[in-house]
DNA sequence: TTGGTTGCTGTTATATTATTACGTTTCAGA
DNA sequence: TCTGAAACGTAATAATATAACAGCAACCAA
């Protein structure tokens, strides 16, 4: 079975799984990714990535400023959240789901990937999904139309199989 | 040519055209359309649309607020510009694009349509595109899953054919 | 080691976007 | 005309994000 093996299944954040591997993982790989390309991996950058990875619902910036302030006992202000937030964005650690304005691991952060978002409005889980084909079927269109494409933002809405 | 009809070419809002048209027939269809619902477009909700419906790029709830007091010579506070863009998306006349917190005019507020949008990061010219192959397969995608959905967002950065 | 440069973090203030709560007015329908 | 619901006004505040500048730490070249 070649090719069944591609075939969706439920994702992996919606089913009871060992989630502090999840966690765990996350953070090598983004200490091997950054290793490699000289990106620092700071302290506060590492700890707001797990943060992040807590769960597999959006956090917003706030929230991750009180769950900071909660482990450190030392309160974090705005911009320091941000910049952490910058530099992972900038790494593709993390994405930014617009519409809910917070903050998601990346499940795939080596790879230049195009991406999109199953996100429940039940429990906020938000699932990454691989978007190659519906992608390029946009691109191929915006080029019809004369438009060229930078960046795409696709995020859906709905409801989890636990959720249902 | 039945068919060839519908492809794709560069969208009106990126031509030279007649722009008073736009915002003229917006406004008939919108009076229309409330009309036959049985939906109150009030002069504020008449004039935010106007004014949205201004130009091809999306408007902030703080624009509107600046223009509104510019034409009417009387400050309107948040609460009042926001209200009347609840209806305005209630009723379809305007989508909010996400990840620019704007708004903007529907082109076909009459459908029960899927739609994306292509924006220019130049000159801000939204273009509303009909999704509903790539909306389709992104149902089928998700079903595959157990997602259920209930809503799409789609938004495309780039550059117009203007900009290029 | 030293000194310079760059990048990271701290801090204060402020900008931008959006909502809550409550009182008043308007208006369609009885 | 009366009445209840919808729309609007107003003040306060919440939630999200950035600007500006100062201090410090890591890195590199001399
Ligand atoms: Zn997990
Ligand atoms: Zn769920
Ligand atoms: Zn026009
Ligand atoms: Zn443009």
């Amino acid at each position: 079975m070649p090719k069944s093996s591609t075939v969706n299944k439920t994702p992996i954040a919606c089913t009871d799984h060992n989630h502090e591997h999840c966690i765990e993982e996350a953070l090598i790989k983004a200490e091997q990714l950054c290793a490699k390309r000289g990106a620092r991996l700071t302290a506060l950058r590492r700890n707001v990535l797990r943060l992040i990875w807590k769960n597999h619902a959006p956090l917003g910036a706030y929230d991750l400023m009180d769950m900071l302030a909660e482990e450190d006992t030392r309160r974090v202000a705005p911009p320091t959240v941000y910049r952490s937030l910058e530099f992972l964005l900038d790494q593709g650690l993390i994405h930014r789901i617009n519409s809910l304005n917070a903050y998601v691991g990346c499940h795939s952060p080596s790879d230049d990937h195009e991406e999109y978002f199953l996100i429940c409005r039940e429990c906020g889980v938000a699932v990454e999904v691989p978007a190659k084909e519906i992608s390029r079927a946009i691109d191929k269109n915006a080029e019809a139309m004369g438009f060229t494409i930078e960046t795409q933002t696709l995020e859906v809405v709905g409801l989890c199989p636990n959720c249902k």
